[in-house]
DNA sequence: GCACATCCTTGAGGATGTCAACGATTGATC
DNA sequence: GATCAATCGTTGACATCCTCAAGGATGTGC
């Protein structure tokens, strides 16, 4: 990078550019330590909320991961299709269907996971413990305020 | 949401979700500012950056916000046909292209920046003004590391 | 001069985002 | 308990975006 803009940046009192930008670094070593994995990192995180305990439906899946219940559709469809994942009825709501991950895909959840913690470490160099901590605890209240 | 999710948040560990869902939601903030000035994310930063003062090449645009080059060409295309930037020849490198905004083009990010900031205060309203300026701190280490 | 890298550009193909509809089901209201 | 609006999953259409590979023009190292 230009020395100059070193001293300068631009954009840089912008949260949000900010933001977009240690996101994007973030998301290509994500996507790149999933690749050995067969994931992108969408399967991934629907994959993550299907190993979870708390039987989400892709209604929640979507709202969870910011995405129109269309995607959220094709990608369960895909995951379902390679055995990863289940429908399930929802037993109050005949309308929904809970995703659940198979043993399979909880198998591949785990490899994956580990994955890409390895690879967050390199992104998150720059920043001591204490600062990931509190990175975190503040990206969580931006993530889910209230 | 859930009750028990807000107890139990999968995925809550991964500074990368955290990175994503809350940039998603800064997205969204900054797409909803921008609207009403004609702009996009994308076609803003670029604007934003034709404004400074630092003289950028499409390649350095490309690397500053993380794009392709060639979804570089297509952005300054669209602004330039608008009349809001310039391709200048690089002195020292007739390879490369200068994108210089043009006065009307300066007016509009002047009105499109101040759009963004203040919606931009919705999205950061769990934070106060020291965990804003903390996060800013945090986020521009891992944002330009080293 | 020559080989190789870099910059912009084009184009193609796949992934993603957004939106509007639809059947099935639910919840609220009368 | 009948009706109407809202919700959930799904499909399909369309625009945007990402990624990659090529090519012409220019720069750099030898």
């Amino acid at each position: 990078m230009k020395s100059e803009l070193r001293t300068h940046l631009p954009l840089s009192g912008d949260t949000a550019f900010l933001l977009a930008r240690a996101n994007a670094r973030s998301l290509a070593a994500a996507h790149d330590a999933l690749g050995a994995h067969g994931l992108r990192v969408r399967s991934y995180s629907v994959l993550a909320l299907a190993a979870a305990e708390a039987r989400l439906s892709q209604r929640d899946i979507a709202e969870y991961l910011w995405l129109d219940p269309s995607q959220v559709v094709s990608l369960v469809d895909d995951l379902q299709q390679r055995g990863l994942v289940t429908r399930e009825p929802d037993e109050n709501d005949r309308r929904a269907k809970v995703v659940v991950a198979t043993d399979e895909g909880r198998r591949l959840h785990r490899a994956a996971a580990r994955a890409v913690r390895e690879r967050e470490q390199e992104t998150l160099e720059p920043l001591d413990e204490t600062d990931r901590d509190r990175l975190r605890e503040l990206l969580m209240r931006l993530a889910f305020p209230l």
